[in-house]
DNA sequence: CCATATTAGTGACCTATGTCACACCCTCAA
DNA sequence: TTGAGGGTGTGACATAGGTCACTAATATGG
């Protein structure tokens, strides 16, 4: 489980073994069971995750009682409500497992303390975060320029494995539309 | 101008003038007028760009040649085609003038230097891309769960001064809604 | 100061998508 | 074996929002 951890970082940044051992030290691991939360909208967020395995959703909830599915996260991603994560603020969003799960937690000190510590890891984060934000745009984008049917297929291109995981009621949820809307695309 | 850019660090990072001076070193400056485009669709994106004053529009032009407006850019904000940019690819979008405009440039090498020379400008760097990934997901959040009413209302109460600032066809294309939905959403 | 863009409002109509209701699976545990 | 809970498809209908066309009011550049 640990190689995972390894292996993610050192797409980004070598390190040496005595450096990895730092590195771990930061970390604790927990386990979760399919249907779990790992946290709920109001609790505290004091850790940002890492998915060894399993499989997530970051879902929000609005006024009307709707989830909508704000991201999956599988194996190899960070997760959390950055938000309140950062802000020491409470989670306005939920995140639950789909799939049993088994992630890495990473309160804000360590990573703080990583940050500045090691700048190899900050170098890491920097990087990561830059592609998360990338990601991001390019999800606004997809959702200010296609319909459900482009989205579903743009969705179905670049992460087939996600089709096989989830069902997909998910599957809409993510794609803004209604679980009927979806039935109907590709009927 | 350059305290501009200053007092926008050290919001984050304070700096001694030397080192205010050293970071300086990395950057050019450019003026732009109205309508100008800093860079088109299929350009190379050698920077990013802190907006020392002035408004930009960041826009992706669909195949149907609808422009969609992706962000806006003021003062103390920081724009480019990330993605681009990052990776070295040609531009998918534009980013095009709305107000003459002053700016300081950043190539991706001077980055990287000012990163890896200077800790305090990575870790200024990786809270900048921090809270843009969190603003990027609030905007997902609200795409996949308002209406064209409500981002309105959104919109309006974040960045009033917006308003005075852009025509209601360039917020409807922020918004996502065509500029006639838009114009009915308030009379 | 004119000519031309740009911007905004609005009616008529069309279309994608949401909502509600119901039927019909599965799967899994008691 | 049965019953409950998910997940899925589909019909009927409602509605938000898009598109097109036209008008009028402002900017703006030469």
């Amino acid at each position: 489980m640990q190689e995972k951890l390894r292996s993610h970082i050192e797409q980004i940044v070598p390190l040496t073994d005595d450096e990895f051992s730092f590195v771990l030290a930061h970390f604790t691991t927990k386990e979760f069971k399919k249907k779990q939360c790992i946290f709920r909208r109001g609790d505290n967020v004091r850790y940002a995750y890492f998915i060894a395995s399993g499989l997530l959703k970051l879902i929000y909830t609005d006024d009307a009682a709707n989830q909508h599915i704000v991201s999956f996260a599988m194996e190899d991603w960070w997760e959390s409500d950055f938000y309140a994560y950062f802000t020491k603020t409470k989670a306005t969003m939920s995140l639950k497992c789909l799939e049993a799960t088994k992630v890495f937690c990473l309160s804000l000190e360590d990573y703080q303390k990583l940050c500045s510590d090691m700048q190899k890891m900050e170098s890491f984060f920097l990087q990561k975060s830059n592609l998360g934000f990338i990601g991001s745009q390019q999800r606004i984008l997809s959702l200010l320029t296609t319909n459900a049917k482009e989205r579903y297929e743009q969705l179905l291109k670049q992460y087939p494995a996600l089709f096989q995981r989830v069902s997909k009621t998910q599957l809409a949820s993510y794609l803004g539309v209604s679980r009927e809307t979806l039935s109907r695309l590709y009927s």
